[in-house]
DNA sequence: AATGAAATTTTTGGGCC
DNA sequence: GGCCCAAAAATTTCATT
């Protein structure tokens, strides 16, 4: 992970499309090193894929929110029943499984306010493993696209 | 958006750097066709762009973190403002402006605990427009890849 | 490790159904 | 709106440094 991974990684992260030459040419390298560069990025694991981000309204997902649920017992099996099944919902973007008063926070879509609230009756009253759960609406949710690495943690360069 | 362009948005969801050729023929068209599909999508704002994954690990970011924030006076102003200048910060990978108890949602990442307490004390206790922040750790983030457009709200079908 | 050029594959666009 | 086909462009490989 060096200044030149780190600038291709950017480049990616910004248009993952963009040809590799444009690439190689805004980073300063031959093309076919910044091939190898890229190739090795992903056997590392550091690429983990490249994906489309589409447009929610696109997708009759005009409607967030955040749900904050409590489940029990708080098990190794329920939680990862939980994580497992909640994050295969259709309507559901992601799951974090968190410390402290809540167990888990769902990012949730649906069309529309009547939409979520169905949804959140049909799949989250019901289940008996939760114990409450709490929905606050999003408003709008910005992303950081592109991540450079942070500093190597301190104790790295001096011990 | 028929079934067609939701196959084709499936597969540049799930990969966006495989050839078209290999797209058209996963959903049964001509290349051309399956490239003028694509290239309207992108047109008609449907895909908003292309991006790589990246490892968070691989990139010094071993530590997740939900801040939940209060702001006050929650004005247009000091809201708009949170959500530029926090967004900016490299720790920060993403802002839930929210309805309810907490005004913001902050998905922060760190090197260590270590690095997380000293951004929070050198980024969050400082501002004075903040209110109050509460800190949750993340043990593990699941994020669904790949969005099929929800059923259109049903208004639409009966009216 | 990086380069440059050759071989291969993919994308692109016009004409036709 | 979709398909076929030829030209253009991009990717990939590899011998060389």
């Amino acid at each position: 992970m060096d200044e030149l991974d780190t600038a291709i990684l950017r480049q990616l992260q910004e248009d993952a499309r963009q040809p590799n030459r444009a690439i190689a040419q805004k980073v300063g390298i031959a093309p076919s090193t910044c091939l190898e560069r890229i190739r090795l990025l992903r056997q590392r694991g550091v690429i983990r894929g490249y994906h489309a981000e589409v447009a929610l309204p696109a997708l009759n997902r005009s409607v967030q929110a955040m749900v904050a649920a409590t489940v029990r017992p708080l098990s190794r099996e329920v939680v990862a029943e939980f994580e497992r099944s909640v994050s295969r919902l259709p309507e559901v973007l992601s799951v974090y499984t968190m410390a402290g008063s809540d167990d888990f926070l769902v990012h949730v879509t649906a069309q529309n306010i009547e939409h979520l609230h169905a949804f959140l009756l049909d799949r989250f009253t019901e289940r008996r493993e939760i114990l409450s759960f709490r929905t606050m609406i999003i408003y709008q949710h910005l992303t950081n696209q592109v991540l450079d690495p942070l500093p190597p943690p301190s104790d790295s360069v001096t011990r």
